[in-house]
DNA sequence: ACCTGAACACCGTTCAAGT
DNA sequence: ACCTGAACACCGTTCAAGT
């Protein structure tokens, strides 16, 4: 109750690392809507001007807190074959994303930090090694980021409708009750049922690197595409 | 300049048509972010509560507004093959969605509207004509859709990477420089090449046709999902 | 170097009141 | 029914000033 003058934070001094942390946690806590340079200075016991000796911009604030959630991305296991680890990555980036979901609408938004950076690296990394002609493994890689971005988003889209927003629930069933829409209903009731319980996840995955793996080592060419990269090692200066 | 006492706007009666209109030619013109209830007042001149009288709230309005991009996407003409089909609504979709880049990140934050919903309906109903265990057509409906969806955004986020945003781009460049990254500056360097010109969109695309395909007739059966559904047509009351 | 309060230029929305 | 100004409870950030 009585601090020392000279201290203005409770518990501990004012860093990067600690304003992240603390944002982290009202993030997780009551959604990134609610975080605000004003609240986050209050929870941390300081002006709000303060922060921005650490953050130059909310915009950059956001960003440390979505490359936090990369961060717990962890590498799959070395030597494992090209698909298992592309597997590993796939379903580690989703569990993350739901471990904090307010992450999800800023992923693909906002800038990415080096542990994002770290991510895209290393599921590059892995589809270099396939055997893919280098086109197909850049668009497999779009593919790939896509699927588990829209499966994530979808996620908390359905979550948000089938719990606490009863308003919102009772707005899909009044749609569904015109009957105008007969496929959208059959839809809802799939998603509802223990069907969509098996590994919705990982067929869609599958499907993907089913797709790609007939690129693998010249077994398909691809037809829309060109011919691939020429030269086998050409990453040089101007990139 | 003199205007009657009881006209309050300048040219237009005020209606939810029009204040939607309104929205969307400012929202094209400076993006969602510019887009405030006041700005919007003014630009109707009109009060700012006289709008609460024609839309519940500003998430509402952005709702409507997502809805008119929706109902740009116009159906694929009658009688085509499902494969034809398909790739007409993601086509269509993709480029409605890109003729309003704004719309992009809260395609899938905000409530469908009815065009949305008509839009949902009829990309499930053309999958359900194609012979597709009922599972799979759930499932290659999200395939799709996420697809869509991460291609625009993808767009975008490149997009404004190469533009006007000198300071991101600056950064790229930055990241890339270290050189921690050399697939990813690979990546972006196939992004910024004439290859990438491509059927970039098609080529994915027809990887999950393909892969979805498999399971038209019983030429395949589902391997992580349980049987489909036995019955034929059960789309009764409780959806 | 690190921290800060006051002030500026905005927000969305509630409320009570007007016609 | 339709419209509205004032007020409330917030925002992010600039600036000038403190230690």
């Amino acid at each position: 109750m009585a601090r020392p003058k000279k201290v203005r934070h409770g518990d501990a001094v004012l860093t990067h690392e600690h304003i992240v942390a603390t944002a982290l946690r009202l993030a997780d806590a009551d959604g990134i809507r609610q975080l605000s340079m004003r609240r986050l200075a209050t929870e941390l016991d300081c002006g709000v001007m303060s922060l921005y000796h650490y953050v130059v911009d909310k915009e950059a604030l956001i960003e440390a807190l979505v490359d936090q959630v990369a961060r717990e991305v962890v590498p799959p296991p070395k030597g494992v074959a090209w698909r298992e680890a592309v597997r590993h990555i796939a379903e580690a980036t989703l569990a993350a994303q739901l471990r904090h979901p307010w992450a999800i609408p800023v992923w693909s938004t906002s800038w990415p930090g080096p542990y994002r950076f770290a991510l895209v690296e290393q599921l590059l990394d892995t589809l270099a090694h396939a055997g893919l002609p280098p086109d197909v493994a850049d668009l497999g890689f779009h593919a790939l980021t896509n699927h588990v971005q829209g499966f994530a988003q979808q996620r908390i889209s359905f979550g948000q409708l089938e719990s606490r927003a009863e308003v919102t629930r009772d707005r899909l069933e009044a749609m569904i009750a015109q009957g105008k829409f007969p496929r959208v209903a059959e839809h809802v009731e799939f998603h509802r049922s223990e069907r969509s319980a098996q590994d919705e996840f990982g067929f869609t995955l599958d499907l993907i690197l089913d797709g790609l793996e007939k690129f693998a080592d010249g077994e398909k060419r691809p037809s829309v595409l060109r011919a691939g990269r020429e030269d086998g090692d050409s990453r040089d200066s101007n990139a």
